[in-house]
DNA sequence: TCTCAAACTTACTAATGGTAAGTTAATTTT
DNA sequence: AAAATTAACTTACCATTAGTAAGTTTGAGA
């Protein structure tokens, strides 16, 4: 018999709509990505693209979309600089982005 | 001067991206906007129809809803049946479900 | 009238997020 | 070359949000 996992990811994210939107609904998560979307960037790059994030969330939030595979880091040169960059499957989010945007542009019509 | 209001959503939801994912992306929030996608249904139907939530986080979910306008509660004939309903504005989320459907679907080739 | 159901509400615990300070290694400045 | 600064985290602690379960109120049905 399997331990019943209640409510915990198990099931890769993009299995079904509620994973999906509960992944990228954490808080943060959507601007982390957002900030991606114009090519790969440092970590202060990010922190500063997104006003009121802390390092420790920011930090969170990049390793999860890494363990999803929506984005990879790459360690330069020294060990103090690193660059994460969107996945395929990060990249195709856009549509998401988009869709959510223009949500936003017709609201003040609604 | 204004009281400094850090986090709080004091701007209407849809008046950015970030505002409006941090919304729409609230625990069970994409799933209950999905139960109502196709009519008007009630507190108990739509409690059936998500598995996992709670009576109190439906209730909080629907609340903010209703708040900002993505919905409206009706009293049926007696006080201890209501129905819930999008407005325009929430259906319009329509678009964003199906982009998040979209990505859910080609994920598995990405 | 007695029981049951709908739609909440309240109380309490667990998990997640916010804030700030600390760490380590590599630059840059003096 | 030593001192200060920066990058990218990590740790610790408090606040907020979510999960769980039980209780409340009104009305309908047997």
């Amino acid at each position: 018999m399997d331990t019943p996992e209640k409510h915990e990811l198990v099931a890769p994210i993009c299995s079904n709509f509620h994973n999906t939107i509960e992944f990228i609904g954490r808080r943060w998560m959507g601007v982390v990505v957002y900030s991606l979307m114009d090519g790969p960037k440092r970590f202060h790059e990010i922190s500063a693209n997104i006003p009121g994030i802390s390092d420790r969330l920011l930090t969170e939030r990049l390793n999860e979309l890494i363990k999803e595979g929506l984005a990879t880091k790459t360690q330069l040169v020294s060990s103090t600089k690193s660059e994460y960059k969107l996945t395929p499957k990060g990249l195709a989010l856009k549509e998401v982005i988009a869709a959510i945007h223009n949500w936003t542009d017709q609201c003040r019509t609604l």
